[in-house]
Order: structure tokens, then sequence, then C-alpha cells
DNA sequence: TTGAAAGCGCTAACAT
DNA sequence: ATGTTAGCGCTTTCAA
């Protein structure tokens, strides 16, 4: 069986009190004891029980991250990225990671509850908002922390990193007005998605800028698949005045959107303009390889959990609420209109 | 404050035994005192206390996956996909699941000894094995409950999930002879993994059969993300004499080859044949539609899960080793050799 | 500098 | 049918 503070008591003939400050390096222990305790620790191997550890301090070291997941085959690499920075900060900063699953709705809300009820977790990651976000309600009136990927519509007073998807539509949309195109269509995201709404306003605004406007047929409402790019797409393409670019809301709908473009033979960079947004690994190795606008996925992982940590610690933060500047990264999907 | 079993029984003027007894539904406890207590405890909004519970029962309900991931841009579909499968059985049996991101090596050891010793989950879960594999080998040495994905080169004497590779490339090789192919390459994943060598056998096996072989320049060990594809591919084309079909050991891979075949004005599916392995759900949405070969990947994950779970729970396991046949998913980048 | 004792919230063997 | 008691492994007053 694995040793515990009483057996390493027993073996250096002292009190568990006197193992338990030595190991925790309390200042009232003299070194020759700190020494003597160490040393026998190391030989019985002794590691410590966190379960008994939480029970006492009332903390469990976790951090919880309910992953939004859509139907059984969600395979979105944005998740996979963002994961692994929340994940890899989180280790960084000695916390564990309890990932959950689930479709948004009743269960997913249960899952919140039970998480912060059960006191499972110290706090909660909170990735994709929603406009009215209910996980965001309840965490602020549960008065339990939380960080977010992301703003909700009203106040959005609570820690959070955001990309300022606004600005990233409007250098997505300036890209392709200077290339000449004037008949932009939009594959957008769910509308109870906080971010759609940015991008969509930074969209309407530069085009408006520009004197132009989309109408309703350009403006489709795709749902963040390969699958909803490839469908919206082909409405588009079906219109009879068919758009001469197409700016999807994230990378994987653009790849969605090229796969039909060029099912009918349409050349994508030349004959139809195609762009994206993440900047997603596959994005540099598509054919043709996509312009689209870069978020740093991996270090808003990192910075969210980071921002999360520190407001379980109760420690300053300097910054609580971050929103970052997407860059544009132009292509080969985008070319002047034919 | 959170009510604890003590509240209830103080209010409900019964013993903390009582309570707690009633709460498990005890049979020896008076239906009446069950009621009471279980009205008590809701109208208190009581909800146990998992950490103590765990420290009483020696057991955490939580398992542990340590997804492997290279680098910080980790994204691959193929995750994502068995994560929301082992999350999803886990939380239909009641279990939690603990997710750590590691870098195989030194590090990823650190996490599974520490998983171990710190008994922060009753068991875990292996993906993508290695030949011989580190984690496999401390895991049955130290007698912790495990099961993976996949098996080892030796002794694969443990609860595992599996596909047949070696039937995979079977009927990719076939499928591309029949198509009149010849020169066929081979994109392969690293060495140290498994199923690298299940899917190499089933492909020189059936090569062999048709009295062909592989040249070594036509076997290209791919790091199995697009860009490795692409830079296989890149090197394939090259090629004095370049193959006709590139049989690519995942998805990932084949669409980096498609790219970089498609930058070549090679029409794929017309000019090269092009495959890939997992079937993730991209590949029926890229250009041309991929020809690959199907693994039920959620349901492994799902598999997986549930049969550490049961070993966990020292449940009859009727079925330990489970091995799935593949099927081949023929798609439009595939055709008869030019 | 050290130890005794209490307690975190819960379960379970053993009485009654 | 119910209560007493001990204990899971640890931290932390408080006293010596």
């Amino acid at each position: 069986m694995k040793p515990t503070i009483k057996d390493i008591a027993r073996k250096v003939g002292k009190s568990i009190t006197t193992v338990s400050r030595a190991l925790n390096d309390y200042d009232d222990i003299s070194d020759e004891t700190k020494q003597l305790v160490r040393q026998a620790a190391q030989e019985m191997g002794y590691i410590p029980n966190a379960t008994a550890q939480r029970l006492q301090k009332r903390t469990t070291d976790t951090i919880g991250l309910i992953l939004p997941t859509f139907g059984p085959r969600f395979s979105d690499p944005f998740f996979s990225e963002f994961l692994t920075g929340v994940g890899n900060q989180a280790s960084e900063m000695g916390f564990d990671m309890l990932v959950a699953t689930r479709a948004p709705g009743n269960q997913e809300m249960q899952s919140y509850r039970s998480d912060v009820a059960t006191n499972r977790v110290d706090g909660l990651i909170i990735v994709r908002t929603r406009c009215d976000d209910p996980r965001i309600a309840f965490l602020k009136q549960a008065g339990f922390p939380f960080a977010a990927f992301g703003r909700v519509s009203g106040d959005s007073n609570f820690p959070y990193v955001d990309e300022d998807g606004s600005f990233g539509l409007t250098l997505i949309i300036e890209h392709l007005i200077e290339l000449g195109h004037r008949r932009i269509a939009l594959i957008t995201a769910p509308e109870d998605l906080t971010f759609t709404h940015h991008r969509l306003e930074g969209a309407h605004s530069t085009i408006q800028k520009y004197g132009l406007e989309i109408g309703p047929e350009y403006l489709l409402v795709g749902d963040l698949t390969q699958r909803g790019g490839y469908e919206c797409a082909q409405n588009l393409l079906n219109l009879a005045q068919p758009p001469t670019a197409i700016a999807a809301f994230n990378d994987l709908m653009a790849f969605g959107a090229m796969s039909a473009a060029q099912e009918r033979g349409l050349s994508v960079g030349k004959q139809i303009s195609i762009t994206g947004f993440d900047n997603i690994p596959m994005a540099e190795h598509a054919h043709p390889t996509l312009t689209t606008v870069q978020q740093p996925i991996y270090q808003i992982g990192r910075r969210v959990c980071e921002l999360l940590i520190r407001t379980i610690r109760n420690e300053p933060l300097d910054e609580t609420q971050v929103i970052l500047k997407p860059t544009l990264i132009v292509r080969r999907s985008t070319g002047p209109v034919a």
C-alpha cells in the first residue's frame, strides 16, 4: 500500500503533524527534522493523497471545461487547439483539467450546475459564448469563478479573452473590395453566438463604407462545419447572379465552400474568391491555400486559462478583458475579380 | 454555506449515519425516515461532497486521458472525435474525465506516473499505442487499470479496441490495383506507432499478392499532419517516375498530398489517385471527395471507455480485445489509371 | 521546535 | 430500525 504521512511519522519517530509541516516547509521545523522527514518520504516513495488534501483545503486545483459538441462526429480542429492551450497552461500552473462533452442545451446546463454544486472544480472555462449566455448568467449569479473565450451581448463584466471579430471582417471585406469584388456573399454563423454579430457588424459597416450592400440572398447562416459551408455555397452558386466572392465565418466552412465551387469547375482564387476565419493549420495546406484571418487560438486558450486560475487564486489581474486584433493572411484562395 | 449531512441530521433530529444511509437507500432504514431525510435534503439543496466521498471510498469515479499532442498547434480532428466518444460514454456511466495534453516523451510519462501515484483517477485511457509502449509497460507493472485504442507489438494482453489496419490497407491497395494502378506509393506514419506496422503489412502483402512491389523511393514516412502529407507528396511527384497513386496512412496527410498534386495542376482522381485512412468528417467534403477507409472513431472512443470503466468496476468483460473491420469508402479522389 | 487534538464530509463495522 | 464510533489522509489551531 501507498505510504502516508502516518507511515513516515512512525519511521522517523515524529508526530504526523511534524511530518506534515516538514513536508510543507513550515519555518517552525528544524532543518535537521526537515531533512530527515524528506529523506524518509523520498525513500518510501511517498506521494501526498490529493483527495485528502482537497477535502481539507476545500479546493480541487482543477478547472473544468465543458466542450459544446455538436453531434457525435464532432471534429473541430479549432477546439483541439484551444484545448491544448488550456491544458498546457493549466498543467504549468499546477492545475488539472476536467473535460466534459455536451451538446448545448439542457444537459449542458445540468453539467454546469453539477460542477458548481459538487465542488468538483475550482472554476470553469467557457468557450464560444452565446449572446445571451445561460452558462455565464448562471455562473455569475452563483458567484463561481469562470473565464470565457468570447463576450456576451449584454454586460460583459467578467474575465474574458476575445478576438476583435468586427476588425477581422473589416480586413476581409476591404481585401475583397480592393481586389475589385462587388458581389460579396457571407456564410455567417448561428445567430445565438456572440462572435457572429461582431463579424457581421464588421462586414456590414465596411461594405457600407464603400457604398455597397449585401442583399439577403447573399447572407446565409452556416453551422460552422465543412458540410454547412458546402451547402450554403451550393445555394449561392445556384443564384441567377452568383457572388464573385464568399466570406465564410470560419475556415471549416470556407473549405466546404471551396469544394462546392470546385465541383462546378470553378477555379478558386481566379473565378471565385473564398475566405475563412481562424487560420487553423489546415488553411495553409488546402488547395488553394486559404486567405483567412489569423486568430492565435492556442495562445487564447492559454490566456483564458491563466485568467481563470488567477481569478481562482484571487490574484490581481492587470487585464481582465482582453481583445486581440486579428491579422489578415492573404493566400491563394482570393484574387482579382474575373 | 452548503448543507452537509450533519445539517440534515440536525434538522430531522436523526444521526448522521441514518441520514447517510437513508440517502443511499439502505434497506435497514424505514420508509418514513427515508422520506423525511430526502425531503429535508431536497429542501436544503443538499448535494454530496464528492471529495469527501472519494476520500472515504478510495475511488475517484474519474478516468484520465492524456492526449499525445505534437506541438502547440495541435489540431487533429481525429482526436476531437475520439475525445467526444470517450467523454460521452464516461458521463453516461457516471464518470468524470480528466484530460491532460502532453507531447510524447518524458513529461508525458511523468503525467502517467503522477496520475497513478496520486490516485487522481481510477483508470487511464491510452490513445495511439506505440509498438513498444512505455505507457502500457508502466501501467501493467503498476497494476493500474487502463484500456487502449490500439495494440502493441509484443504482448497485447490488456483491454483494447483496435481497427484491423492490415485489412484496411488491403482494401485500399486492391481498390487501386483494380483501377489499374501499378506505381503505388505509400505515405506511412511514424515507425514507433503500432498501427503503422499493421497498415504497412497489409499494403505489402497485398502488393506482393499481385506480383508487384513498392520500391524504397515510393515509401515515405509522414508525420500524420496535412503539412507532412504535402511534403511527402512533393517528393513523390518530383521523382523521375512519379507514382500514379498515393495511399496515405491518414486522411489529413491525404489532404496534404491532394494539395501538392493540385498545385502542380494534376487533377486528383483522374491524373493521380490519392487515398486516406480514418474517414474523418472532412473527407466527405474535400475536393475531390476522399476515397478512404472508414474507422468508427466516435464508437471506438465509447467502446474503449466502457472497457476501462468495466475493468475498474471489476465487471466481467465479454470481449476484452476488440478488433474492428474497417470498410472501404470509395469517393472521387481515386479513378482508373490515366 | 514539536505534539495532541480537532476536523474537513462522508461511509461502514458494530452495537443496540 | 437507528445510533455510536472509528477512520479515510491530510492540515491547522492550540498548547507545551
